[in-house]
DNA sequence: GCGGGCTCGCCTGTCTATTT
DNA sequence: AAATAGACAGGCGAGCCCGC
């Protein structure tokens, strides 16, 4: 009853009085994207609803404005300015009346769009539904003073995703070197390892065919997440027809789908836990020889994944796979394991580092969407 | 200009028939 | 019996395009 007022939790204590309650339409104008296709190559940006796409020659709107997606993914909204072009899936918008963009962005990234969507299939919102949508604002001053005040939040949040970004290409192009041999660690007295020897994978790997004598928790190969629990991925209670078709995976196995290594789809399982995935995985894992963290990734990195697409067999190209048998026979080269885990090492303190950057980024990410709840009514 | 259907690409597989 | 080839499956995002 007595919540009638408009007033946020956490104010600047200069401002008083109720915010107001309006629609959408009334504090901005939708534009709607549109095709680029025709224009020429320039210095505009282009957005599509998944972020920056190309470059053209002539603008859509100049200025400031939240962008919003019409199709696909619609609750990730982004602020532009300047001269930009948005594609046909995405809104931009402009002409605000008592309000500021910088404001509405806010609002918008607090708004729970999926709840408006109209479509059973593809997400999706319509300019109606968007004006509707009732916003609390207050005068353009507290706007103002509120805006600046996240923004450096999210200048923070910027700092540190490119950072992220920073890490992860820079982890990339060290393993590119890394794994072409351009780049080569010394041992601790500064001598050099010895040359990389070509081996078939069959002097480093062992299948395991093992079918689980209980049930254990079901698991699925991502090209994305590794190997992670099919509930993260499936609706679906099972994942093959009968309960005979799983294997058993442990600690530091390997898996890969035949259909999909060469996208890529190939990881190490690196929980404690036993567990069972389709039996259409092969499964194996390291001797001695070869340092797990070291296989993984040479295994997935880029040169290897173009192999497995050259080697892959099949009359048609969807149909193509790499077959275990020939897995094994595949040749790379290999240092010795000193060097390996040298290697493996240098890449684990990278992921570290990258792992620890991207708590700061969460954190911070987790305290903006606190101020969010509490600043905005 | 706007909304909605179409379609394609991508990802992620599983099932069955045939051959070895 | 195991390996391999071939066929079938379906979600989902987003650009494309058309009719109103």
């Amino acid at each position: 009853m007595s919540n009638k007022e408009n007033i946020p939790k956490l104010r600047f204590k200069e401002f008083s009085g109720e915010w107001e309650e309006k629609a959408t339409g009334q504090v901005l104008k939708i534009g709607s994207g549109k095709d680029y296709k025709h224009l020429e190559n320039g210095n505009i940006p282009v957005y599509g609803t998944g972020g920056l796409m190309t470059y053209v020659n002539d603008y859509l709107y100049d200025g400031v404005s939240v962008c919003i997606g019409r199709k696909g993914t619609i609750d990730k909204p982004m602020l532009l300015s300047g001269k930009f072009w948005t594609v046909d899936t995405l809104f931009y918008t402009h002409s605000f009346k008592e309000s500021i963009p910088e404001f509405i962005f806010s609002i918008f990234q607090k708004i729970n769009w999926k709840l408006y969507n109209e479509a059973s299939g593809v997400p999706s919102l319509s300019k109606a539904t968007i004006e509707k949508v009732k916003v609390n604002v207050p005068k353009k001053q507290e706007q103002e003073k509120i805006a600046s005040f996240l923004s450096s939040i999210d200048k923070k949040i910027n700092q540190l995703s490119k950072k992220d970004e920073l890490l992860q290409n820079y982890k990339k192009a060290m393993m590119q070197k890394i794994f072409s041999q351009k780049l080569r660690f010394k041992k601790e007295d500064g001598s050099d390892y010895p040359k990389w020897e070509k081996y078939e994978l069959k002097e480093f790997l062992i299948e395991r065919v093992e079918y689980p004598e209980e049930l254990l928790p079901i698991y699925s190969l991502t090209i994305e997440k590794g190997i992670i629990p099919k509930s993260e991925r499936y609706e679906r209670a099972f994942l093959v027809k009968s309960d005979y078709e799983y294997k058993t995976m442990k600690e530091n196995d390997f898996a890969y789908n035949p259909m999909n290594l060469r996208f890529g789809a190939l990881a190490r399982h690196k929980e404690k836990l036993d567990v069972m995935v389709s039996k259409y995985y092969n499964i194996f894992y390291c001797n001695e020889k070869l340092n797990s963290y070291f296989a993984v990734l040479y295994f997935t990195n880029y040169n290897s994944i173009q192999f497995y697409n050259k080697m892959a067999t099949g009359s048609l190209e969807e149909k193509k796979r790499v077959h275990f048998r020939e897995f094994l026979k595949f040749k790379f080269s290999f240092p010795t394991i000193e060097e390996q885990t040298k290697i493996a090492n240098f890449l684990s303190s990278l992921d570290t580092k990258i792992s620890q950057n991207k708590k700061a980024l969460e954190e911070t990410q987790r305290f903006k969407k606190a101020l969010l709840q509490k600043m905005f009514v």
